[in-house]
DNA sequence: TTCTTAACCTGGAGGC
DNA sequence: TGCCTCCAGGTTAAGA
């Protein structure tokens, strides 16, 4: 489930191989997964463009062209955006193939088909709700123990489910969420609006801390995350309570417990988390 | 306005 | 071995 370091390490990667690159044309196997424009519109818009670089916002990619025009991915659960060399790897899941002149591909794969892909012609408002409404980068200079204050304040709502929304903080999922929340010594269930000055920057650097871990350590792969090489993220290795429920927490030796906190599996230490 | 819940979807795990 | 049920989870729409 790529989160905002998965996404990043997908970018990075991408953003060295594809610039310069023209895009031949695009095979759409599964249309569902398009949302905008129809499909014959969507290949017309990428067939023979020039790709210039690859950015990213929460979870969302854009792949700007030269001529102006964006496709957005959001990889959501089981997505992936994976460069082939050669072309010819053959993904089960492949959903979307992009083939590039001179050989190579760009594929894009998704096991659950929730991922989604967007094309928007030069000039052409990039109209995706969930990016349009995204709250700030949590690796950015806007994202600050104050905003984190303000943005709970009066709050009623679990903090858990506060930092899944990503109105409110960009690119934050379950595991990182559960991560911080043990870093900074918080129960999930804790109603976000209680929580003190103190609290707001123990969580702010918790937060940051964990995302830049997670990147260090190029992602966290349980199932189906891929980087853009088609590789796997090592962070799965230094959880400290995601999925770990019944082990001994790395700070007090008691079990961790899992509960369900706004529809969400979530994991925590009973005895360090308050 | 704020918060909660269900739905989307399919592979894998676990039970029988 | 095969079938069935449940769980996983990011986002959004609907309902409370």
């Amino acid at each position: 489930m790529p989160e905002l370091p998965e996404v990043e390490i997908i970018r990075q990667y991408l953003d060295e191989q594809l610039p310069g690159r023209t895009i031949a044309c695009a095979d759409i196997l599964l249309t569902r997964q398009l949302k905008y424009p129809e499909p014959e519109a969507f290949q017309s818009l990428v067939a023979g463009k020039r790709m210039k670089g690859m950015r990213r916002r929460g979870k969302y990619l854009l792949l700007d062209l030269q001529d102006g025009s964006t496709i957005v991915f959001h990889l959501r659960m089981t997505g992936s955006l994976v460069y082939d060399p050669s072309g010819n790897q053959r993904d089960a899941y492949a959903r979307m193939v992009f083939h590039l002149a001179g050989g190579g591909a760009l594929v894009f794969a998704d096991v659950r088909t929730f991922g989604c892909v967007y094309g928007f012609a030069a000039g052409e408002e990039i109209a995706v709700s969930g990016l349009q409404s995204l709250g700030p980068e949590p690796l950015s200079e806007a994202f600050t123990p104050a905003y984190l204050a303000q943005a709970i304040r009066g709050r009623k709502q679990p903090i858990k489910s506060f930092l899944l929304d990503q109105r409110r903080i960009a690119g934050l999922g379950n595991i990182y969420a559960d991560e911080s929340l043990f870093l900074a010594g918080i129960h999930p269930r804790r109603e976000a609006g209680s929580l003190t000055q103190a609290e707001c920057k123990k969580l702010a650097a918790a937060i940051q801390h964990v995302l830049r871990d997670g990147l260090a350590d190029g992602g966290t792969t349980f199932r189906n995350y891929r980087n853009g090489e088609g590789g796997y993220g090592r962070h799965q290795e230094h959880l400290c309570v995601y999925h770990r429920a019944g082990k001994p927490c790395p700070t007090c030796g008691r079990p961790i417990e899992k509960i369900t906190v706004g529809g969400r599996g979530t994991h925590f230490c009973p005895y360090c988390q308050h």
